[in-house]
DNA sequence: TAAAGTAGAAACTTTTAAGTAACTAGCCAA
DNA sequence: TTGGCTAGTTACTTAAAAGTTTCTACTTTA
């Protein structure tokens, strides 16, 4: 997590910011919340350039932060799957109003990049990734 | 600012919330927003804290985004004013909502600390601090 | 018997960002 | 003429975070 300031108990606010604004973490949030619940082993595929540590640790973090939950399948070879909780939904939701202001500001006109847009498409996709 | 990911053009709202997480920024907002315009040296006395290089640093980036405005005064000694734009306004107005969930996931009930709270009093005092 | 797939953990190196401190210009007042 | 005010800049140091690589357990398949 990025500091924000010397303090050892930073405001709420930077907190979230602080979680938000780790590498890869966006990325990270807006795969679960156009793909659904996700396993680690397609999470890694889907965020192109991640390395296993980085991404274990994020996920470790936002589960921490309870903004996904992780559902372990004890079976052989194990299934561990990733998934946004209603916490991680609400965030959605503003990350979508702040996403439209930067695409305002910085965005150019032709399309997003991928792994660069925020769609309301959490409730709808939340469960075809677990099967 | 922390490094969001491995490419070199991050998408919009990873520049944002690359912007809004570097240290010290959201403080700086927070202040800007409820104390309105402000000069220099008064910034640095109410970031507690803050060296005057990063401060400056800060502010430069905020600039260079759109988010404040510089006003130089060539008085003797000069006189720097900062302040919200528009688009910082703008930009608050999410903040706040964002608080809003960081306040109830994060927060104590007993009342926000000092420099984190982030409140609706851009308009009323955008203008008393330049005189 | 060896390889391959899963979901990591641990050790190590490199990079980068943040902090510290000293210095500047221009004028004024004592 | 020494110091103080403002709003910075520059150079240097240090600490933290990100990246890289190698390792693991367990079972199935070839």
């Amino acid at each position: 997590m990025a500091r924000v300031s010397k303090e050892e108990s930073p405001c709420p606010l930077s907190i979230l910011v602080g979680v938000l604004s780790g590498p890869w973490t966006l990325y990270i949030v807006w795969v679960l919340s156009t793909n659904g619940a996700t396993r680690f082993g397609e999470l890694k595929r889907r965020v192109e350039g991640i390395s296993t540590k980085m991404l274990t640790e994020r996920l470790r973090l936002l589960e921490q932060e309870a903004l996904i939950y992780r559902h372990y399948e004890p079976t052989v070879p194990p299934q561990v799957t990733y998934g946004l909780t209603d916490r991680g939904k609400e965030l959605v939701g503003i990350l979508n109003q702040l996403n439209d202001l930067a695409q305002r500001w910085y965005g150019q006109p032709d399309v997003a990049q991928v792994g660069c847009t925020f769609v309301d498409t959490v409730e709808t996709a939340a469960t075809d990734a677990i099967r």
